[in-house]
DNA sequence: TGACCAAGCGCC
DNA sequence: AAAGGGCGCTTGGTCA
């Protein structure tokens, strides 16, 4: 084991074994530690590729991450090193962007210097007003980065030939490198003709003016807005960026550099969003397109367990804002429908009242909505409504477990005093409004997951998570029991969180063959 | 040539 | 179904 690699048992003593993969290993199955390292991804992939899995750990950088955001120190440094430095009053090294852009990867801290942080983060934890729910925090968010390393090393089942038929069926055959695909190639031909000239139809700017020539004037070329003009370049243009973006963010070139041994790869970025969803560090895992999800199979005699946890967002909400009207309503399966009575009968007014209310929108009949919202879920209203008026103010708003938003920047509070002060003021309070819900949301997924990975029976793989869904890959004869172990996580990640509520989180999962028939 | 930005669109 | 917030990624285009 190189000097300085740093992972040890918690209350144990330092070790620095020959073998390290072995040396986990065994002191796992003897022990059960909760683990604690600099870097999860990094120590733990290494692990993986030996076998090695482990039940729970503590990760210090991203542990780190979370105080230095609730004490308003929100991107300052947050590896273990920094964190050392910081506690010793050194100076604190720059954050390294990726160690792979990097030649020279900085030495990892020492296993001692690790133990004196975890003692520190485990202090300042201790002194918050609500350290339980900050454990609890500091839990899953470890536990995230155990199951994000886990989901990278198995990989999402992807067919490449399905792929292959796919791209062909829509595309055309794979085109020579620099190529259009044949399909593509008519479609841009298409737009020349409806033009009467040559014109990129990947180029904005050549857009524009060729829609100004023909006397459409066009302040961009989103498709919402080319949707209401009425040219004969219209039709084939949409048809083209639709393939276009298929074609470039995940065609033949992006399977090449993806997919390996019937498994998409993707590196994901635990904490990577202020809210804490997840990023993804290349691949675009968590935007691949619907029409793709047939491509995603189970392998021979495995299934596919899908399930998506059903209006995350206003259930967090009302079990938050403790509102007794609305935790009703979202005792039942559909949270919208059980409102209607409320909104004149109208489960879409139901809707837009409650996503006007999380996200701040104000357009068409929100206004109105919002009023009977106020009226009828007071609690509730008010709730987001304090988290905007906080960041309009530049406050800082946290989730249920205490995930912090950044602080207003300077240049927000130069432009707060200025004369379009409103304008960021009120940008920022949106911004703040959903961060609470948002991140609440993604903290009740986390748990989700890191229940669910307990409670998954060998060889079950998760193999996807999206924000409020996942997918697991198992055995056929496993399939029910994964199902119930999804409902079961629910019920715990919503007890963990919120104790008893009347809120119900309902979490319907499906056994299929391909992603694409799990909706 | 490489770095950087903006536009645009995919997902939740 | 919208509305909003959050992202990643590719392309074209500009600038040093």
């Amino acid at each position: 084991m190189v000097a300085g690699e740093t992972v040890l048992p918690v209350g144990g003593t330092p070790r620095r074994p020959a073998d390290l993969a072995e040396a986990v290993r065994e002191l796992e199955a003897a022990e059960r530690p909760r683990w604690v390292w600099a870097d999860t991804r990094e120590t733990y992939t290494p692990l993986l590729e030996r076998g090695v899995r482990v039940a729970r750990c503590h990760d210090v950088a991203l542990t780190e991450g979370l105080l230095l955001a609730y004490e308003g120190l929100h991107g300052e440094p947050r590896s273990a090193r920094a964190a050392h430095a910081r506690l010793r009053g050194l100076p604190v090294p720059e954050e390294q962007p990726s160690a792979a852009g990097t030649l020279f990867a900085p030495e990892p801290p020492a296993a001692e210097a690790v133990a004196e942080v975890l003692a520190d983060q485990l202090g300042r934890v201790a002194a918050l007003p609500e350290p339980g729910r900050f454990r609890l925090l500091v839990a899953a968010e470890s536990a995230g980065a155990l199951v994000a390393a886990e989901m990278s090393h198995e990989g999402m089942p992807w067919r490449k030939d399905v792929h292959d038929a796919l791209l062909t069926e829509l595309l055309g055959p794979r085109p020579v490198h620099g190529m259009r695909p044949a399909k593509l190639q008519a479609l841009a031909d298409e737009v020349a003709a409806a033009f009467g000239h040559a014109v990129n139809p990947d180029s904005v700017q050549q857009l524009v003016k060729a829609f100004k020539g023909a006397g459409v004037a066009l302040k961009t070329t989103r498709s919402w807005e080319l949707k209401r003009v009425d040219h004969p370049a219209v039709t084939p243009l949409l048809a083209y960026k639709e393939l276009a973006r298929l074609f470039s963010a995940h065609g033949w070139v992006w399977a090449d550099q993806w997919v390996r041994g019937g498994r998409f790869r993707p590196e994901y970025v635990v904490g990577g969003v202020v809210s804490g969803r997840w990023a993804t560090n290349g691949g675009g895992a968590l935007q691949i397109p619907k029409v793709m999800r047939r491509v995603v199979m189970a392998d021979d005699g495995w299934a596919l367990v899908v399930a998506d946890a059903a209006q995350l967002e206003p259930r967090v909400l009302a079990a938050m804002a403790g509102d007794q009207g609305l935790a009703g309503a979202a005792g039942e399966i559909d949270l919208y429908a059980a409102l209607a009575q409320s909104f004149g009968g109208e489960r879409a007014n139901a809707k837009i009242a409650m996503l006007s209310a999380m996200y701040g929108g104000t357009s068409g009949d929100a206004s109105k909505l919002l009023a009977v919202m106020r009226q009828r879920f007071p609690k509730a209203y008010q709730f987001v409504e304090d988290a905007a008026k906080a960041g309009e103010e530049g406050r800082l708003v946290r989730s249920w477990l205490g995930r912090t938003c950044p602080p207003p920047s300077q240049r927000w509070r130069e432009l707060v005093s200025g004369p379009e002060g409103g304008r960021a003021a009120r940008d920022r309070g949106r911004f703040t409004r959903n961060f609470v819900v948002q991140g609440t949301a993604a903290e009740w997924a986390l748990a989700l997951l890191a229940v669910l990975r307990g409670l998954l029976p060998e060889p079950a793989r998760l193999v996807f998570f999206q924000h409020d869904e996942v997918m697991v890959h198992c055995p056929l004869e496993q399939a029910d029991e994964v199902i119930a172990a999804v409902s079961q996580a629910a019920a715990e990640a919503s007890r963990l969180l919120f104790g008893a509520t009347p809120v119900r989180f309902p979490m319907e999962a499906v056994a299929v063959g391909s992603y694409s028939d799990a909706k």
